[in-house]
DNA sequence: ACCTGAACACCGTTCAAGT
DNA sequence: ACCTGAACACCGTTCAAGT
């Protein structure tokens, strides 16, 4: 009996073991389940699909933090932190655009603009805000998964490394710049209501 | 006669015709130099070494800001706009970990400590501050080589779509935002010198 | 109709044979 | 010593032959 499920279970161990799921070859993964390797493409069309369906896999734990849950600056910042922790938690996966079209991506993409949209985001302030948080998360990510020191000299590794700064360290202080960036963006708001308009200073 | 100088425009050729230098082959690439496959072989030792070639290359281009071109925040904003620039003046060419160890990269990441440093970030702030922009640069290359409406329904792309924003103008924003963060994150500094450290509130 | 073995058109790189 | 053709050990996917 083979299900997707399975298929994905064996490609994310699969993908731990070499580092990347992108090299996890269609063979390999179907070795491990002990089939024919044409068997898979039952199940998934192509090896496109079967990121899409891990990406898939890996975000659906993520949860949206619901309005009641804090402030708008701490419900992004649990998003992103969770988010963080999916992808991290599986080595060897990392959603760049191939991650772009998957169904949970979306999902987590509406959670934060509908968090933005309550902090008092009008939609093209938004839409800026997100990408800004989005492009944050994409590169953190990717620096998470460049592991040793492969980065030489005088670059980040170096640095955090003899200033004994670890990754959520990192993480988490620029997660603090970002918000506090994206709050600064943010339109005057008085705490009374209904306050006019003015032209902001150059 | 063949130099590295060939092989990076040979390459850089192609990848724009790939989309993603990672899918030029080096047979492709011998074919294009009209020389036999391993004779390339002679001047990189294997492909990964072409990435970095190549990746030098591109930020060869990227020029340190100086001191007197302006604040730190423009200098830190021109660095930023200037290495994206280069990068996306290739298409195909991404630096994810690949490029990490690269020289070019070590001295653009010197040059970004070295005005942060001017800011008076003390060393393990400048870290945190770098990786914050290290990061946000990251994930902003990867999303702009993310063309076309790959990302579906309330994805970015989407909004910036019908809200009309260019992918500059998110550039920008984010960029922006990132800095005013970095900025609050600064220990509060006083216009007169020698201003005595006063613990920050929480 | 479903499943899948063999085959196709590729890879990066090794290595030994040529000069 | 240098150069490089052939070969090796892989790929993802097509397709037609089997049931």
């Amino acid at each position: 009996l083979l299900s997707e499920e399975r298929i994905v279970e064996a490609a994310l161990k699969l993908a731990g073991e070499a580092g990347r799921l992108e090299n996890v070859s269609m063979r390999a993964l179907a070795q491990d389940l002990g089939l024919p390797v044409m068997t898979i493409y039952n199940y998934v069309a192509n090896k496109e699909a079967l990121y899409e369906l891990v990406i898939n896999h890996v975000l659906r734990q993520v949860r949206i933090p619901l309005p009641e849950e804090g402030s708008w600056e701490e419900r992004l910042r649990q998003l992103e932190r969770d988010s963080r922790r999916a992808v991290n938690r599986c080595p060897g996966v990392s959603f760049d655009r191939r991650g772009g079209g998957a169904a949970e991506a979306t999902r987590l993409a509406d959670g934060a603009m509908s968090i933005l949209a309550s902090a008092g985001f009008d939609s093209t302030a938004a839409a800026l805000a997100f990408a800004t948080l989005f492009t944050f998360l994409l590169g953190q990510i990717e620096l998470d998964a460049t592991d040793l020191a492969e980065l030489s000299a005088t670059d980040i590794e170096e640095v955090t490394r003899e200033t004994q700064l670890s990754r959520d360290e990192v993480f988490e202080f620029g997660l603090d710049a970002v918000i506090e960036g994206l709050k600064a963006m943010l339109p005057q708001r008085r705490s009374a209501a209904g306050s006019p308009r003015r032209p902001s200073s150059p």
